[in-house]
DNA sequence: CATGAATGAGACTTCATTCAT
DNA sequence: AATGAATGAAGTCTCATTCAT
């Protein structure tokens, strides 16, 4: 029961830092109306917000990684594979502009509060290397499929996926300029970044 | 000398948002303190801390712009500028991390507060406006120079500009997979990657 | 059954009272805990923390009352007697520093809340009572012996054993000053202030 | 302006500490509402409760010791000045029946939270050297008036005066048992008290 | 009997803002 | 023009008590 209690409270704190798009302005009084409970009880199970807030993300992450990892390993070919993944972040980006921040795992958006800093700090990398395991794993996938001719660097690997997520990230903004494409050729257009990042390394 | 004084809180402010990381939690009184005034003294210069908030933002991204501008003006081949550029990003992003998000105009780091919006929304284009031009001067020296073969859709060049400042952004996260890396390294990358994602479009 | 729990209460109740030295800052919780069962149980037993803890300061005082009568009981000669409760005293200091302020019945110790003072104020006459008679025998018993020519006032013979604790009480506040004196220095000051006290009234 | 507003809040304080009886239960709430001030106001001028109490405390140590030793600095015989002090203490006691526990210095009533606890210990010593040094020059105008015979140890003499303040305190307890002796009877018996316990050292 | 879970009332504290000087 | 002083509103957290099981 305080499991499941306390997951209630994660899913509350996300989702108000999905709609308010600022850690520090979440209040717990917030919190507890939406996990539909009183505030005190809040504290029968976290601390303090801070640790209530930090335990959220990390659970966030977690969820995030599962996620990214399991649309990952259905046996789907690279290119819908790659695509289910922007999808999925175009999805949550329409939830919270600020996702990008979480998923390229930027710890300046987390250490609010010395609180909520130390505690994190211990799971950051823990995390962190979960993610890489499981962007390799697509990157692994591509290079399979004979799509990248050899296995690049890992920064470079990396940065091509961040790459690719920016292009939904920046889509988002809804900048009138950029309101004529249409989801699915931003997609498109990410996918051939990724693919020009990562080959003809030799022609330039 | 109302001037004056504006500016001092613009600079006192941003560089508190420089080392706080968090719009939301930046306190009036640091403001004042930082820039050696009375807490009082800060209303006889605006209204209210959101609007000083709002206008020092606006007052960032000018100044920044204005900077960008220049680089690009001063007659140097593509090349350089562009390093430069990311030298100048690099820079920043050792004063805050958070600053590619003020880079790549997410205007959810600025909505914070209705009121902050709301001031912010109407210069809001007028500032992208000023931005993608000084972005699209950039671009276009690259393609003087040939480097470009012919020039791309808006969204095409922009992306590539993003994604180059990207580069800097990861790897000023001094995450430990990436920490071999020498800044000249990754502003080399970043060169790259520029390129590729702008030619070669045929090839895929 | 009822019986046995409510001394497991009164007991965890007055050993928090030793320990924490502020009856007002005493937790329900800290009982519980102290006591081995739960929050809610405690309310099984009593109305109320006022009503525990005004019980527990009864229980309290009657032990005491029925220790100090026991010992005076016991047919030792006076000082000797004397000497033993002394011993009693100290070691009851040791526990609690404040212990002094319940031994002379200052009733502004316990009257933290309405609720206490009015569930005690029934009994504390009682209690007075006994307490006196006890004192009084104790007294007597050195008038037998005939340390002390004749019987003194009411006054002046509680006045002089409370004097005497006093020496007690003051040398366990362990001023510098007084750190060269053993416990048992102290107890024979004690023991003539007692003497001084209620003799040679006539001389001066 | 700071001094005095200051004070403002130690008065207000110590007439709480005065009523209520217990320094645990005191809320800033009423402290701002008996300085006439509100709740934020207190927060100006100390950075919390604890140091508030705490600066309160010493402050009422000082003030005390101060009006003793001017009691004793004025050119009065023994007997005089000391009726003075026990006038001054049973004004006191009035006022607050806990009043003998700070004039013991007893540490325990004071120590109520880490932070008070800490903020005074560094001010205690000093304190008690002070009370020590006054309480001395009473004892030793005494012995140039020839009412005691030679000065006996500072233990003792500090007895001497303890216990004849705790005369008016256990008085002032308002026990049926003594209601029928006046101020001035219980005065005489502290003074006869006092010249007991440090003459005829010789005849027990 | 016993208690885990929940909470309302209320405490401390912060901070943007006002106001008198 | 500048500010020291004051504060109301609001936020975090505590704790005695209730209630369903």
């Amino acid at each position: 029961m305080s499991r499941e209690k306390k997951e209630i409270l994660y899913n509350a704190t996300l989702s108000l830092i999905a709609e308010n798009h600022q850690i520090g302005s979440i209040k717990v009084a917030d919190i507890a109306l939406k996990a539909n409970m009183g505030k005190s009880t809040v504290y029968e199970y976290f601390d303090s917000k801070e640790q209530l807030i930090a335990e959220s993300l990390i659970y966030m992450f977690k969820k995030g990684i599962e996620a990214f990892e399991q649309i990952v390993a259905e046996s789907k070919d690279f290119k819908e594979t790659f695509f289910i993944l922007l999808d999925n972040l175009a999805h949550c980006l329409d939830k919270n502009r600020r996702m990008l921040d979480y998923m390229t795992m930027n710890e300046c958006n987390i250490a609010i509060h010395q609180t909520v800093k130390s505690i994190m700090s211990e799971k950051f990398e823990e995390l962190r290397t979960a993610y890489f395991q499981a962007v390799e794993k697509l990157v692994d996938k591509s290079i399979a499929e004979g799509l990248i001719k050899e296995k690049p660097a890992k920064f470079d690997w990396y940065m091509a996926v961040v790459n690719s997520m920016t292009y939904m990230f920046i889509h988002k903004q809804n900048f009138p300029e950029f309101n004529h494409l249409t989801d699915d050729e931003v997609k498109e257009k990410a996918y051939l970044a990724f693919l020009k990042i990562l080959n003809n390394s030799d022609k330039i």
